[in-house]
DNA sequence: GTAACTGCAAAATATTTGCATCCTT
DNA sequence: AAGGATGCAAATATTTTGCAGTTAC
């Protein structure tokens, strides 16, 4: 599996580089993780699994340096816990462009980036006017059912 | 217009009744900034427009109450300020049932429900099934355009 | 009177900031 | 070398918990 390795560590560099980040280890640590990674992961997540290798800290000060360059895009949920979830390549420092919907799994709790549903169109009261939609489905992943 | 407050009073009665709760100052009046408003409410607005009448704990549980209650609902949201709103009448502590969207204003960052718009049917992807459907929509409101 | 509710104090968590040091370019 | 990134300490902010006193029924 050497060639699979080589080829992700390039899309981390790659990704980084285009959004002209400097090379770090807490960066590459934490990219890879949503990479090898179907679904979102909440900032505790993160710490659990970079196993105790990076400040709290510097995890905080990451994941903004991500949202703000649209590496990593946050789902909104009820539960209070805030989720990152990688970017497609449509997203920039100048704009999110995540029309797709989120899938939170009732049972195993994994969020997930249903990157081929758009969300749908709606219909607003007079007078609102509507700049993006956020979606979020609740139910059983294709893992639990 | 003592007719209306009459009335306003005898509702939040009745809810509380409902849900067997019991009457208190905390809970009337934190119901009552519920019903004359409009939009949704953050922990914050609360304490901010009770006007230091009570202790932050008791606003905590009150409103977890509500929430436990079905009294009013959770609107996620991807700013990491949970923001509460009534449900509609077909809530309970069984269950929520709050089928319509959300929206959140760019500009004045008032939350509404838009309760006659109902959310979308999604077809999900094979494995998933979905239980409930949280929208959100951002933009500008009736008041801002 | 009894169970439920509230306020206060304090603990437990979560997030942010300042600064000296270290790393990337 | 210079600017940016990290780690540590500490300041803030947020949320939860325990308990004694108060209130609703």
């Amino acid at each position: 599996m050497k060639q699979a390795k080589a080829t992700a560590h390039t899309r981390l560099i790659k990704i980084l580089k285009q959004n002209s980040l400097n090379i770090t280890e807490s960066r590459k640590k934490i990219l890879q993780l949503f990479l090898e990674q179907d679904g979102a992961l909440a900032h505790g997540d993160i710490e659990k699994r970079a196993g105790e290798k990076f400040d709290r800290v510097t995890v905080y000060r990451t994941l903004q340096t991500f949202v703000n360059k649209g590496i990593v895009h946050i789902i909104p949920t009820a539960d209070n816990a805030i989720r990152y979830a990688l970017c497609k390549d449509d997203c920039s420092e100048v704009g999110h462009d995540d029309h797709h919907i989120h899938f939170v799994c009732d049972n195993c709790h994994t969020t997930y980036c249903l990157d081929d549903i758009v969300t749908p169109d709606i219909r607003l009261p007079k007078g609102y006017s509507g700049r993006h939609v956020e979606m979020v489905v609740e139910g059983i992943c294709k893992n639990c059912k």
